[in-house]
DNA sequence: AACACGGGGCA
DNA sequence: TGCCCAGTGTT
């Protein structure tokens, strides 16, 4: 192929994605806050999976000083099923910040915008990008997958450190004039057109441009080693039910895994059936009558997977841990809630009572 | 650098 | 099943 060349590219992206370009909510305002907010969003999550969450959210939370108020069950009862809770929550932290430090203005200079909180490299560039069309890289997966290709760059983009080559590319190639079609062009191109399985060359925009292309190798770019495999977990969860029409209930540890969620109660499995009465009086002063098996679930996470028995019966408070609540039906609803137990919940209602 | 951190969709 | 997704924070 010929030299690379980044006009030609910088036009043939730009004129395609403007022709081209999906119709997307955070696509129709300019308004920094809601851009930051899409972009937590869409971090390590599809565009399909985020539309309907985006648009609840903006509306519950309209201005960035609506979400430095919020309470924090609210907002993650809005994030319920979205996943990697963390990012709500530093997003929260991120906004308070500039309301408290920037006059509710959010900073328009990667040094300053980067100092917040679930602001990373490409977060940071997307917004400076798209909402101050400020000429700043934006490299998420798409982007390496589509540079890889176009430039040919064969380093292995599962490492951290190869992310920084790709930050140098796109300084180099990005237009001045239009940051932020050229950015949402690159993960446009990379969703629709430069995929990771079967990318649709015959269709693509800078094919004329693209190494790999030439090379006749697409389908073997982007390099990328593989994950280690996820550990299985075994528990059992259990759904107790009161005298007063109420269901005992945990709040989950502030940090780590599905931090401050709610759910059933749920011991490591039991291999003797006996064992399960004392454990749940140990662990959660409950004494429980075992009624009805709810089935068993395996729910898959990025790191680990959880192989769940579940069952509903009659339980008797006796000292209920601090963590713990009674809830009724009604209540259970305002809670933010984990898929896992959602489902479990959802055989108990299903089965009627 | 390696790992923790959700959940869904698709080959 | 395993991979991938508009990644970031912690260790």
């Amino acid at each position: 192929m010929n030299e690379f060349n980044k006009i030609e590219f910088r036009k043939s992206l730009i004129d395609w994605y403007l022709e081209e370009k999906r119709n997307l909510p955070w696509r129709e305002t300019s308004d920094p806050y809601k851009i930051w907010v899409s972009e937590i969003m869409l971090q390590q999550t599809r565009v399909d999976t985020v539309i309907p969450y985006y648009n609840r959210f903006i509306e519950a939370f309209p201005t960035i000083e609506d979400l430095a108020n919020a309470d924090e069950e609210k907002l993650l009862k809005q994030w319920e099923g979205l996943g990697y809770y963390s990012r709500v929550r530093n997003l929260q932290a991120g906004v308070r910040e500039v309301v408290e430090t920037y006059n509710s203005v959010v900073p328009s200079t990667r040094d300053e915008i980067s100092t917040l909180k679930g602001v990373g490299p490409y977060t940071a560039g997307a917004i400076l990008s798209i909402a101050y069309g400020r000429p700043e890289h934006a490299v998420d997966g798409n982007v390496m997958r589509v540079l890889s290709r176009v430039l040919l760059i064969k380093e292995d983009i599962a490492k951290p450190k190869t992310r920084k080559t790709f930050e140098h590319a796109v300084s180099e190639i990005i237009d001045p004039l239009d940051p932020s079609s050229f950015n949402q062009g690159l993960m446009e191109l990379g969703a629709t057109i430069c995929t990771p399985t079967s990318p649709k060359c015959l269709l693509c925009p800078v094919r004329e441009n693209c190494a790999a292309f030439y090379a006749g190798e697409q389908n073997d770019l982007p390099i990328k080693t593989k994950n280690k495999k996820t550990k299985a977990q075994h528990y059992d969860v259990y759904i107790a039910q009161n005298d007063r029409k109420q269901f005992l209930m945990e709040k989950r540890l502030e940090t780590g895994l599905l931090a401050n969620m709610w759910q059933f109660p749920m011991v490591e499995q039991i291999i003797k059936d006996e064992e399960t009465v004392p454990l749940l009086q140990s662990r959660y002063g409950l004494h429980f009558t075992k009624e009805m098996d709810l089935g068993s679930f395996k729910h898959v996470f990025s790191h680990l997977t959880w192989e769940m028995n579940s069952f509903s019966g009659h339980g008797v408070e006796t000292s209920v841990p601090e963590t713990c609540k009674w809830l009724t039906i009604e209540e259970i609803k305002e809670v933010p809630m984990p898929v896992p137990m959602l489902k479990i919940w959802q055989a108990y209602m299903e089965r009627g009572k």
